[in-house]
DNA sequence: TCAAAAGTGTTCTTATTACACCCATGG
DNA sequence: CCATGGGTGTAATAAGAACACTTTTGA
């Protein structure tokens, strides 16, 4: 194997984009580096992937590290691979995303957790290595998934209100969205329950308590079903330059 | 840096998925192993990275010393690192997938490439590692690409009539596509240029040729647009679960 | 009684689907 | 003149977008 000894001289890590939502923002767990290099410069949270551990294992693992968290929503995105972004020498890295339900999250005795802390995704600025990149790839893959899928559920508490739940898709989606008509086709879609319980001690009319109804959605996959929410701008006559075959 | 050493002992490969489109077939490019590990095996053709090389380029590398072909579509798709993925040691692998021109496509007087066959996809058995699993990620993510840009054309020639365009779509989503709804969306895009020739000496009445206008398409993107591609599935009143948010 | 957010329907427009016959050519 | 695939339109249905007022609560 003499032949291929000089391939065997990198390293390779994960980083994870945990994203979480409160008070009406998208927000990303990033972490203060406490050493070189980029020492001070906030960062994902990574870390070289074991000998003996595959990547999703290495990608849930930082998350369990920092946040006590397992089994939560994780998928990995995009690898990062140019020849000088880390200064230690050949690494790239494997980008996840995970979605946590932020009241779920516990500070870890980690010395590594001290340093954690939630920024709302649009105000977060440069990061140690390439991380901003990754993370505007993760933003963007985050984007587009939701559109696809009910991941908006991975992010809001087991009991929530529609309006809750249009603030979140607004917020990953950066747009506005028409309340009525936001009601109108995510209760056609029968995926939640109404709790026949509201709101307490709010200054105005309660709100409906709903949660989303994994086990229909699981039956509703099998089927053979999409979950798919489209764009919706249409500013000046946007032209329809949808191509939509007719099995 | 001694505490990080041990990491620094894996190699990483890229992988690439080389997609054609040929006699009413997705076809893919692939190479009979000549050596261990998996001799005699079909595997997709792929090499370490180099150390002052990142990772597009090592896929464009690999593509190129395989088929002479520079510039075509790549894409970036997923990675894999299961621990025992390879027998030489930890050796983790990008994969790729590209788009080309089979006509353009000339074997390459490189030894590798005199063992590389195109196959159709549809036939594919079992391949060498996990190239299988790569393979399948590979087909699924084109399938989901080619809904929202208009990579099909990639696939093929310069001039091309809409029936072929017709059954490049029906081969990768694996459908059936009505005839006139598909003619109409196509057109109705405006991205195709009237050649205002036909075809010549095919026995039965000679089809329109056309062209992709590409400076068109990057016009319309620069404006903000959506090239969609929807399923069409209605086979006994499938029900709504569309999403659509109304800005 | 006021402020604040919840809740609710209809109309118009656009997109999608289903579907059948005549046309041009080479053999 | 036949076989082959090319080319075309319309009508019915479904989805998407726009839009404003009443309700319930706490302060």
């Amino acid at each position: 194997m003499t032949e291929f000894d000089s391939f065997f001289k990198s390293a390779f890590t994960v980083d994870n984009v945990i994203f979480g939502f409160d008070e009406g923002d998208l927000k990303v767990l990033l972490i203060k580096r406490g050493e070189a290099p980029y020492m001070g410069k906030w960062a994902l949270p990574g870390y070289f992937v074991y000998p003996n551990e595959d990547l999703d294992g290495a990608a849930n693992r930082v998350l369990e590290e920092l946040t006590g968290l397992r089994k939560v929503y994780l998928e990995q995105v995009k690898t990062f691979g140019a020849v000088d972004r880390h200064p230690f020498g050949r690494v790239i890295t494997v980008a996840y995303f995970s979605l946590v339900k932020i009241n779920d999250y516990k500070l870890q005795p980690a010395s590594i957790a001290q340093k954690a802390q939630w920024h709302p995704v649009s105000k977060v600025g440069e990061l140690a290595f390439d991380h901003r990149e990754i993370l505007d790839s993760c933003l963007e893959r985050l984007k587009s998934l939701v559109r696809l899928r009910p991941l908006g559920f991975e992010l809001l508490p087991p009991h929530f209100t529609l309006t809750d739940l249009q603030h979140l898709y607004e917020a990953i989606l950066e747009t506005e969205l028409d309340k009525r008509n936001f009601r109108k086709k995510i209760l056609s879609m029968d995926l939640l329950v109404d709790l026949r319980q509201t709101q307490e001690g709010v200054a105005h009319r309660p709100a409906k308590l709903y949660r989303f109804d994994r086990d229909k959605y699981v039956r509703f996959q099998a089927e053979g079903f999409n979950f798919e929410l489209k764009e919706g701008k249409r500013k000046e006559s946007r032209r329809n330059r949808e191509l939509a075959p007719a099995l």
